[in-house]
DNA sequence: CGTTTTCTTGATAGCTCTCAAGGCCAGTGG
DNA sequence: CCACTGGCCTTGAGAGCTATCAAGAAAACG
């Protein structure tokens, strides 16, 4: 059992070390998808701020959206009602994909702080693809991004308890920061916790819980007379935290 | 909030009273598709079997697959060795997305039936997708299509108790069916209670209890001698079951 | 400075998991 | 034909985890 505890995590050691000498190949690469747009396409460019709506779900759909800069939640609202945060944004992402099948909107995209977003329409994207395959292989790579990150925190939703959930946020948030070349060593959420409880799948009393529970322990620090900003001084002992209850728990 | 009830579920009928009439049209596009598939790309064509593996999570990626008959399952590993249930998929459903960004398989694909797989390579895809806007357009769709399934059953299963994601998985599935065409009151489910566990993140004994409650309320029925065929007699009263434990949980 | 929002913490209840035992069924071999 | 075996399923009891409810503290806001 300590044997796989160790391997489990030296998996993740691995993954991560990945991230951060890629980092600047990351935002370089996202850089360059964003300036082959801005030559080929000359979109539209906007700036928003916090509460901004770019699309909302049920409109017609013939623009894409991709952001340059700023924080985006996509909201879902279910059929009782309630919202459901499903997904967060930031510069080199692309909005509003998952219309192209249906032709409407199916959620929510608002701006959470201010930003800029460029606009381009869905057939004019295509009649430039046909002539720069560059760009076609960007927009694929984005989708196909999408689909995996997706499925990645659908993964990390379902099967993990409240604990390592909060742990795989942190983790998820820090590396989309390193993969575009942001510091990692004070985050701020930008998140209220029922943000964060909403988008996780758990009420905020429990991210509460769970985040003064890993401040005690160590494992984060709040910043003075701001508990949104964080920082994580060893993203190491992080990972071993969730991987060492685990493990505990498949004891019995 | 007798209100409330009566209208969640009448959206809900009004979804499910959609899906119906359109079934033979879903099933006529998806024809469609693999047609135009079939005469411009000419694919490889390979029948498999319970078991077969169409591609391993890891492996190079140069092929994108669709699907011409039979059920398959995708599966992810995770850092700790378990296998999840990531997605079911049916004919025209295609498979390897999301390997597009990466160069590499995420996750493995394996057939639980015997069915019909078409390959084709990524690169010769692309060429054609130059020359056949309309080919170009169907691509963008099942990617689409991908995003917005993986991201309903994210909310489900993340928001929802045992009892409403058992009945939303059941919805699924007969909606899946019955945009194929194929009929809808007498439905096979082909996975184990631990596969569906899996799939749901609930354990087979909760899957197993859950069937039963419904069993025991008339909103579905075990075929004799295979507990793994039901049938569902009243949609409109399953949709309702959740509907009302949804509510009743809010009265307090 | 007062009001509102956000956050924290505790107590309790409810839901789901875990563990355990047994039943049903198909396939196998005597 | 029947006993045996193994996989799958069902059901129950108890434990653990998270939601709910409630109260208060802290911070943001006008």
């Amino acid at each position: 059992m300590q044997l796989q505890t160790t391997r489990a995590t030296s998996h993740c050691r691995a993954a991560r070390r990945e991230a951060a000498p890629e980092a600047t190949a990351g935002a370089q690469r996202i850089a360059a998808a964003l300036e082959l747009i801005a030559t080929v396409l000359e979109p539209q460019r906007r700036v928003v701020h916090a509460g901004d709506v770019i699309y909302r779900a049920g409109e017609p759909f013939s623009r894409l959206h991709i952001l340059n800069s700023g924080l985006f939640k996509l909201l879902s609202l279910s059929a009782d009602g309630r919202e459901q945060v499903v997904g967060l944004r930031l510069r080199g992402d692309w909005l509003g994909f998952g219309a192209i099948a249906s032709g409407t909107h199916v959620c929510d995209a608002v701006a959470m702080d201010t930003g800029e977003v460029w606009t381009l329409r869905y057939d004019a994207l295509l009649r430039a693809c046909a002539r720069h395959p560059e760009l076609m292989r960007i927009v694929h790579e984005a989708m196909s991004q999408e689909i995996v990150r997706d499925r990645d925190s659908l993964i990390a939703l379902c099967t993990l308890p409240a604990d390592a959930r909060v742990v795989a946020f942190l983790q998820s948030w820090a590396d989309s920061l390193a993969a575009r070349g942001l510091r990692t060593d004070q985050i701020s959420l930008r998140l209220t916790r029922a943000e964060i409880g909403n988008y996780l799948g758990l009420t905020l009393e429990t991210v509460s819980r769970v985040l003064s529970k890993l401040a005690r322990a160590r494992l984060i620090a709040f910043n003075e007379k701001n508990r949104r900003d964080i920082c994580i001084p060893d993203f190491h002992a992080l990972g071993a935290f969730v991987q060492r209850r685990e493990a505990g728990a498949g004891l019995h």
